[in-house]
DNA sequence: GCATCAAGGTTCAATGAATGAACTTGTGTC
DNA sequence: GACACAAGTTCATTCATTGAACCTTGATGC
């Protein structure tokens, strides 16, 4: 962790969390993770992320304790979020927002309270029934903008609408 | 930035957005300048960072449409967060919050919002009132955690309780 | 008008991280 | 046992970060 260095200079809760999730593709591995991403191969191939980058990021964030290494079938790996990983999901709702507001682009995906089928606010907030919605409440669909590779296993399973966290079967 | 590069693949707004604000640095450098850090030197000694890292930031930073540089008194350089960066405050505000749980220290700022004086949530938002808080609707004020370096005037100046987004008199 | 000083940079060599290709290891499956 | 595929490791090249030193500009004092 090369972050570590100057930020932790900083008592401030920020720097503690750039500490962790502040590296370039970090964030972008989480956000996968959220879409209910669990392979190696799966964030490999669907970020286009160098290997040995991916490989140190997963490390990193087990080790954080932000995700959890275990076996799942056939042999193969999973990297699951944690719980101390639920309260990321706000942060990246707020980015999400942000940026597509910067562009003014069509939403590849949308993002509702399941309870009541409301698009989310900026802050991650339900307009409808005001209140926070935590990740386990979101439901995600796709909305009328176009990922990049349409073809791509990971993004064919996610044209069916789903809930955040739910496993991605590919 | 080279961030851009390959992010820019993803049509994904948290990708979009993390080539503005993914890159070392750029977060804590938004962080102060919503405490109403506003001159070059107040940012280079408060976050210690590389002066030639400043300038590529600040620089990046106007360029992207998220500060503005403009002249101020006695012929000294203001850096201002326009509207378009007051979305970020959520994300922030989400980061910190994340940041603080995971050590569970005390928090040397406490954000508030002022029409009512209750501690904002998780989400930036009021739990009294039950709506999203924009930042210029924040207060700031000190709380039990002590700052790194209270000698500072930066963290001098932030004694006084304020308002996001009001210049710091330093 | 000139010297002084501080703010706000630029430049540079050394270090450390990211990249992409090639190679290795381990675990099912036929 | 041979094969295929997931999940890595290794390595040379490229790129970004760092910290120290230097430069530039505008205000102020004399």
């Amino acid at each position: 962790m090369a972050l570590g260095k100057d930020y932790v200079t900083q008592e401030c809760g920020i720097a503690r969390a750039l500490e962790i999730v502040g590296e370039r593709w970090t964030l972008l591995v989480l956000r996968d993770a959220f879409y209910g991403v669990r392979r190696y191969n799966d964030f490999l191939t669907h970020l286009g992320i160098p290997r040995a980058v991916l490989a140190t990021r997963l490390q990193a964030l087990t080790d954080a304790g932000v995700m959890e290494k275990r076996a799942g079938e056939h042999g193969r790996h999973e990297y699951v979020l944690t719980e101390a990983a639920y309260g990321l999901w706000p942060a990246l709702h707020a980015l999400r927002v942000w940026g597509r507001d910067l562009t003014g682009s069509d939403p590849v995906y949308v993002f509702t309270h399941a309870a009541c089928g409301t698009e989310l606010g900026a802050y991650g907030e339900c307009p409808e029934c005001a209140v926070p919605v935590p990740p386990v409440e979101v439901a995600m669909r796709r909305g009328s903008g176009v990922p990049k590779d349409p073809e791509h296993p990971v993004n064919r399973a996610l044209e069916q609408p789903r809930r955040l966290l739910d496993p991605l079967v590919v």
